[in-house]
DNA sequence: ATAGAAAGTTTGATAGGTCGAACTTAACTG
DNA sequence: CAGTTAAGTTCGACCTATCAAACTTTCTAT
């Protein structure tokens, strides 16, 4: 075992052929859609930290892919494909977030600033099994003592080597 | 006030202004180097998968940032900038890694190549966290079971769904 | 209804990352 | 040493992602 090889090549499994950034894109227009309103372009923009051209450019792309219905001035919405990988993309994010509130004991504003970033490397089994661990540190409360806990207090008895900024890890 | 004001960048921050294309290579250049012998651009295409012209350009990249020492057709070395942030690469990789394999029980293979993904993704307080967190674990021995043992046995009573479902992780 | 503001789009530019093909340099091998 | 092969580099092309500036459309308040 001279090497660890990562094999990026055949892929009988025909998940991802969307960028990081386009996931963004569809997961800002699925949560503000979501959220009472329609997405428009300078919102999504905004949530994004992006210009609103920018934005353009990345609808047109979607569009192109049928995972947008989009042109130019009209309102923006997902197709039915679109509103499916948004949505998967949502719950790859919550997961993520939950493992890292919950499990971690991360604050909400880290947690969700890594979710973001962490979302779009993760695969589907590592993504379930971090779920599931979520479910069991959770469940193990039954026990005397539960994991979270338990946790939380072994990293006040070690302290917190470099930790940034104290956003109120644990409660 | 003609323009909007989108600029929220601006991070003195220090740290990070690396791609992780260039975190990629620069991971690759110092395990090769370790492996024995001295990185080749053939090799280095190889272990990340990409074309021999890429490498190239990257290196060039790579030079110019003074991490390594490169002028055509002679010996790739990195230098002491260069080693240091490969090293920090490796560490991420390595962190992740440990935390796939011994809390998650994923298969080598599979945690190699998510923590390749992820690695790039994860600040410097998660990765810190991920560290503890498999620390704690390995040292739980508060039941008669550790953490480990207890979410293997999870595994086996709850079986492999799908990481789509409700349960305790998303919110 | 209309002028001004806000929202959205186009355009042109930059930067990073990648590739294949053609070329150059170095390394063998008889 | 010369011929062949392997390694490495350039070059030109393409794609994605981004932005600012200039322009167009839509909205809104009087």
């Amino acid at each position: 075992m001279t090497i660890s090889k990562t094999r990026p090549k055949a892929k009988p499994k025909g998940r991802k052929d969307l960028s990081g950034s386009l996931e963004d894109y569809l997961e800002a227009i699925l949560e503000l859609s979501a959220q009472g309103q329609v997405a428009r372009v300078r919102d999504i923009a905004k949530r994004l930290g992006v210009s609103m051209s920018s934005v353009t450019a990345a609808l047109r792309a979607l569009s192109k892919r049928r995972l947008v219905n989009y042109d130019p001035y009209e309102v923006i919405t997902l197709t039915d494909r679109g509103r499916a990988a948004a949505q998967q993309v949502r719950q790859r994010h919550q997961v993520i977030r939950s493992f890292l509130t919950e499990v971690l004991h991360l604050d909400e504003r880290r947690a969700d600033a890594n979710a973001c970033r962490m979302e779009h490397g993760v695969d589907d089994v590592v993504l379930s099994r971090l779920s599931k661990f979520a479910r069991f540190v959770q469940e193990s409360q039954f026990w005397e003592q539960g994991v979270s806990e338990a946790f939380e207090k072994y990293c006040l008895e070690t302290g917190d080597e470099k930790a940034g900024e104290p956003g109120g890890a644990a409660a």
